[in-house]
RNA sequence: GCUGGCGUAGCUCAACUGGUAGAGCAGCGGAUUUGUAAUCCGCAGGUUACGGGUUCGAGUCCCAUCGCCAGCUCCA
């Protein structure tokens, strides 16, 4: 064993040999002893390994220190065993259940704990975790047997730590860390002393069932964030300010564009404005339905809940439905427009030929959110969708699903969404359905992907009750994940329908469905598009695309007259008919975001045109009319991201 | 639904340990006639979310309800 050799690739490229089970540590003090001393975890391969655990297999190794930023997840990691220290010093007896998994931004730690942790209290515990940072206290590792873990845990009364150590399944290596006097089962990475945790910061508390179930016991959460240094936490506080202020309630409270009310919760109201930028974002897909050929419908609201049993949402979202009595009949209001759509296809009898059959619906859908879980938005109770589903044949999937993938580049193109990133969701526990046909469902899911040609993460266990699904997930300005459309394959509901066209050969077959959404709920997509825009809305969905700014009202007529201008010519423009000074009109302009600001004073009533102000940019000069209408018409029938064209 | 926090004028926020609600902006009226991010003066605006309770007295303390916020769980 101790003849074994491994070979390690060092950033430099330079290849060396160290016996089998050498420690990034170790190889460390052979690079340089100051190296070593800032070390707070090796890579072998892209992967973060502690510092103390053994290398087994030869790999590209580098050492990483507080300077990089992949360093973070095990400064959070290590900050996060501080935090449990520091509640068990402050408060004896507090049994401690277990940290977070992904480090990336924040860490967190559950306790059972008799009351929640008050704003004083994390105060307290930021204090005594800071003085165990300064304290440098070494973290030592330490593979341990199961029964001496055990031990270990039941000597210090962490009775869910044994609860913990009984999920390690049998053969795994068991390792604790300790710094000072804590002691946590863990697999590590850890810094090498707690004083390498350079800039902490507790955020919130909140409760969390353990192990994520709601039916255990309820511990208190503690969160926080950990960086190398203080610039870094700086930034994250401030990406963090960043969000609050694109926060789309925020927007949409300044704007005048919705609104909630507690009679209806967690409905939105849509108020004018809104309701303009709404209807623009329908009208923006009823064009795209134009050119990949959809039919819109209109289906009813409510139903009898024979449907819903024939479709199977009674039997697996009768949860998330709300349901009423009439004339002894149960109704239950629709959550989706599929069911719908297969009465709809069954009205007529259908031929190969018409096949594929899109249908597309903006139907109203009210689906019961529990009240803990509505926010927003992005997640109502009251919702449309761009919703559609195209009925084919078993031969057309992959073409459909080619079309959808150009559909779906396009629309988040033009919002200037980024390339999406492509997740399969196969089969889930509560399941309708064949399992062979689950089977072959993923397999031509996976194969359309594969024929496309576009990477793509599984994501088991994750599709809709009827079928597996492709979901796009697009990132936003500021690199937040948003999931927006998604393409679900479905055998089952035609099935329950017994839907059926003529084939060529004249017997009757069973058509397959696809549903499809591309802004997905047009609730959350206005929301999603709010905030990456910081509601800077382009021109084609401001709801007022200008704004006449007279200099006194002297020039009130010739403003009236831009603006009647700007009107015929199909444009949404308004007066700021107020007699304040122009400065004020121009702020109040630029707060309420809208896109074009057009001033009209001696010179341009005169001219017959307008000074053009463009949101962010400023002054560009005096403008004939024509040319301001030109340049406004073509923006928006472009649907460009800029108000105004660049090169002006 | 669960844990914790919050709810004062249209908006943003004040009101020490319980002592009888106040400011800015917005609105309205008037003056001003303005040239690229806030003109001045005045007026009006609140059963302090809602319903109980404790108290001589409640925005403030207690209970219940509704809603909102951060999480948990769930999800478009």
């Amino acid at each position: 064993m101790s003849a074994e050799k491994i070979t390690l690739t060092l950033p430099d490229g330079s290849a060396r040999e160290f016996p089998a089970g050498a420690t990034p540590l170790e190889v460390a003090r052979t690079i340089g002893e100051r190296l070593a001393k800032a070390a707070v975890a090796g890579e072998i391969d892209g992967a973060i390994v502690d510092l103390r655990a053994p290398i087994r297999r030869s790999g590209k190794f580098r050492v990483l220190t507080p300077r990089d930023p992949e360093a973070g997840v095990v400064i959070r990691h290590s900050a996060e065993h501080v935090l449990a220290d520091a509640v068990e010093r402050l408060f004896p007896g507090t049994i401690i259940d277990a940290g977070r998994q992904d480090h990336a931004e924040k860490f967190q730690y559950d306790f059972r704990f008799p009351r929640g942790f008050t704003p004083e209290d994390l105060e307290k515990i930021e204090q005594e975790m800071a003085r165990i940072v300064k304290e440098a206290r070494p973290f030592e590792r330490k593979v341990v047997t199961r029964t001496q873990a055990a031990a270990i845990f039941k000597n210090r009364k962490e009775e869910i730590k044994l609860v913990r150590l009984a999920d390690i399944p049998e053969g795994d290596e068991i390792t604790v860390f300790q710094h000072g006097e804590f002691v946590d089962l863990c697999r590590g990475p850890h810094v090498q002393r707690t004083d390498q945790i350079g800039a902490f910061k507790l955020i919130d508390t909140s409760g969390a069932y353990f192990k994520g179930d709601e039916r255990n016991e309820m511990l208190q959460r503690i969160y926080g964030t950990a960086f190398a240094t203080r610039d870094e936490l700086d930034a994250y506080f401030a990406k963090i300010e960043e969000a609050r202020r694109r926060d789309h309630r925020r927007l949409g409270k300044d704007l005048d564009l919705f609104s909630f009310s507690p009679l209806a919760p967690a409905s939105p109201f849509f108020h004018p404005k809104g309701a303009l930028v709404y209807n623009q974002l329908l009208a923006f897909m009823r064009s795209l339905y134009v050119k990949y050929g959809y039919q819109e419908v209109i289906t009813p609201q409510l139903f009898d809940a024979e449907l819903w049993k024939t479709s199977g949402h009674y039997f697996h979202y009768k949860e998330n439905m709300f349901f009423s009595e009439v004339d002894e009949h149960e109704f239950g209001l629709k959550p989706m427009n599929c069911p719908s759509h297969c009465v709809l296809f069954g009205v007529h009898a259908h031929s190969y030929r018409e096949l594929p059959l899109r249908i597309a619906d903006f139907g109203r859908l009210h689906r019961y959110e529990r009240s803990g879980v509505v926010q927003g938005l992005t997640r109502v109770r009251s919702f449309c969708q761009d919703d559609a589903h195209i009925f084919c044949m078993p031969s057309q999937i992959g073409q459909e699903v080619s079309s959808l993938f150009d559909m779906m580049f396009e629309v988040y193109g033009t919002f200037g969404f980024s390339e999406p990133v492509i997740y399969l969701s196969t089969k889930p526990e509560k399941a309708m359905g064949d399992p062979a046909l689950w089977e072959s469902s993923e397999a031509q899911l996976e194969k359309c992907l594969k024929e496309r040609g576009v990477p793509y993460t599984v994501n088991a266990g994750d599709g809709a009750f009827y079928g597996p699904k492709i979901d796009f997930v697009v990132h936003d300005a500021i690199g937040r994940e948003w999931q927006l459309g998604t393409i679900q394959l479905d055998w089952n509901l035609p099935e329950r329908f017994k839907l059926a066209y003529v084939g060529e050969d004249g017997g009757e077959q069973r058509p397959v469905m696809l549903h499809r959404a591309v802004l997905g709920s047009v609730e959350r997509f206005f929301a999603v598009m709010l905030e990456h825009f910081a509601g800077d809305l382009p021109l084609w969905l401001a709801p007022e695309q200008a704004r006449v700014l007279p200099v006194s009202d002297k020039f009130l007529d010739a403003a009236r007259a831009v603006k009647s201008r700007l009107v015929a010519a199909g444009l949404r423009a308004d007066v700021d008919e107020r007699s304040e000074k122009l400065g004020a009109k121009i702020r109040d302009g630029e707060l309420g975001k809208v896109p074009v600001l057009l001033i009209v004073g001696a010179r341009e009533a005169e001219a017959g045109g307008a000074s053009v102000r463009v949101r962010h940019r400023g002054d560009l000069g005096s403008k004939t009319l024509d040319e301001i209408v030109a340049a406004m018409t073509t923006t928006t029938k472009q649907r460009a991201l800029n108000p105004w064209p660049e090169a002006q």
